[in-house]
DNA sequence: TGTACATCAGTGAACGCGCGTTCACTGATGTAC
DNA sequence: TGTACATCAGTGAACGCGCGTTCACTGATGTAC
C-alpha cells in the first residue's frame, strides 16, 4: 500500500482511477481482479504486492473517497463563524461536492463504504475517546452555545446530512432533481429542522 | 413465483424467510443458494422453480419488503387530517417499523433494495404519468395547499425521509442511537424543515 | 564515474474453490369421467 | 366412490465458468563502496 520507488505510486495510482471507473459503471459485483487488470493494464501479480488483496484495493478505494469528502466538510466548517453559516455551508459543500465527483458520491453511498466508514469511526473512538472527530467537535460546541437544538449529536448529524444524502441518492438514481436548485434550497430547510428556537412570546409555545 | 399448489406456498415463504434471515446475517454477498437451501432445507431445484434464479429471490425479497413500509407509510398518511400530522405520523412509522423489523430495515437501506426501488418507481412512473403513489399525491395536494413548503416532490421526501434513513443506519450499524428518543424529537424537527413559513412581520424576511 | 548487489516492482500462467444453473427423475396433488 | 392422468412441486448430482490468489521468475531502481 505504500510504495517504496516512484512507479509504484503510478501503479498504484492507475489501480485506484481504474477501479473508481470500474465500481461507477458496473457495481460492485462487477469489481474483479480481471476487470481490474484490463481497465488499468496492471497485472495482477502488481495488485497483489500493492494492496494485498482485492478487499484491499476497495478498502484504500473507499478509505480515500470518504477522506477527500470530510476534508471538504471540515474546511467548510472552519470557516463558518456561526452555526447557521456553518450548516449552510456544509450543506452546499456536500451537493457541490456530490456533483463535481459523481463516481466518488456513488461509491460512498454503498453499503461497503458506509461499512468501512462506520467500522473506522468506531475504531477512532475506541482507541481515542476524548479526541472526537472535528465535525462533532463542532457540533457539541454550537449545541452548548445554544444556535443548535439541544440534540445528541448523532441526530443533529442525521438532520443535516440525511437529506443531502437522500438528495444526491435521488439524483444519481433517479435523476428526477436538479442540484442546482437543491443548493439553493436545502440549506435553508435544514437550518430550520437543527436550529434553536427560542420562544419571544410565552404564549406561542407548543402543545 | 406464483404456485399453484398449497405446498409449493409455502416453500416459498420458507425460503423468504431463510434468505432475509441470511442477509440480515451475512450481507448481500452471503445470500448463495447454497446458503438458502441449508438454512431453508429446501433444494435448489426447487428455489429454481418458484423464482427462476437468485436474482429472483432477491427481488421478491426486496420488493415484498419494501412493499410492507409503503404500505405502513400509505396508512398514516390516510389517517392524518393536515400536513403537521402527517409528516409526524411518517416519520414515527418508519421508526417504529424499523425498530420492529431491523433485518428488513436492513435489507431496505442495501443499494440492490434501493436499485431496486428507484427502478420499480421509474416503471409506474412511465406507464402511468398520472397515477402517482399517494405519497407524492399527498405532498403535492398539501404543498398546493401552502402547508408545506414550495419545493419540489422529491425535495420534501428527501427532507422527510433522509433524516429518519439515517438515524435507523446509524442505529443499526454504530448503535449509539436511542430510537425511543429519536420517536420523541425527530417529528417536530423535520416538520420544522419542510412547513411553509408564512412570515408574520414584512422586517424580518431573509436576505 | 563505475560497478555490484539488495530490494522493490511487475508479469502471467496455473490452481482450486465455490458459485449459479441445469436436468433427468421421483413423488404429490388435484381433477375429469 | 374409484381411478387414470396431467400438471405441479421437489430432489440432488453434475457441470462449467469465473473468481481470488499464488508463485517462480524477470526486470528496474537505488545505493554503497
Amino acid at each position: 500500500m505504500r510504495p517504496k520507488q516512484q512507479r509504484g505510486e503510478a501503479t498504484v495510482e492507475q489501480v485506484l482511477v481504474a477501479a473508481l471507473r470500474i465500481y461507477a459503471s458496473e457495481g460492485e459485483a462487477g469489481l474483479t481482479v480481471g476487470a481490474i487488470t484490463k481497465a488499468s493494464g496492471v497485472s495482477s501479480g502488481s495488485i497483489y504486492h500493492h494492496f494485498g488483496n482485492l478487499h484491499g484495493v476497495i478498502a484504500t478505494l473507499a478509505l480515500r473517497s470518504v477522506g477527500r469528502l470530510l476534508d471538504a466538510l471540515t474546511t467548510a466548517l472552519e470557516q463558518a463563524t456561526d452555526a447557521r453559516s456553518g450548516v449552510r455551508a456544509v450543506v452546499r459543500t456536500y451537493l457541490d461536492f456530490a456533483q463535481a465527483h459523481p463516481e466518488v458520491a456513488r461509491l460512498m453511498h454503498s453499503v461497503t463504504a458506509d461499512h468501512e466508514l462506520m467500522t473506522r469511526t468506531g475504531q477512532i473512538r475506541e482507541s481515542q475517546e476524548a479526541r472526537l472527530t472535528p465535525i462533532a467537535l463542532w457540533i457539541h460546541a454550537h449545541t452548548k452555545s445554544g444556535e443548535l437544538a439541544d440534540l445528541p449529536t448523532p441526530v443533529i448529524e442525521a438532520l443535516v446530512l440525511g437529506p443531502v444524502v437522500a438528495v444526491v441518492r435521488r439524483w444519481l438514481t433517479v435523476g428526477d432533481i436538479d442540484l442546482a436548485e437543491a443548493d439553493r434550497t436545502l440549506p435553508d430547510q435544514i437550518w430550520r429542522a437543527v436550529s434553536n428556537v427560542r420562544t419571544g412570546s410565552p404564549d406561542t409555545g407548543p402543545s
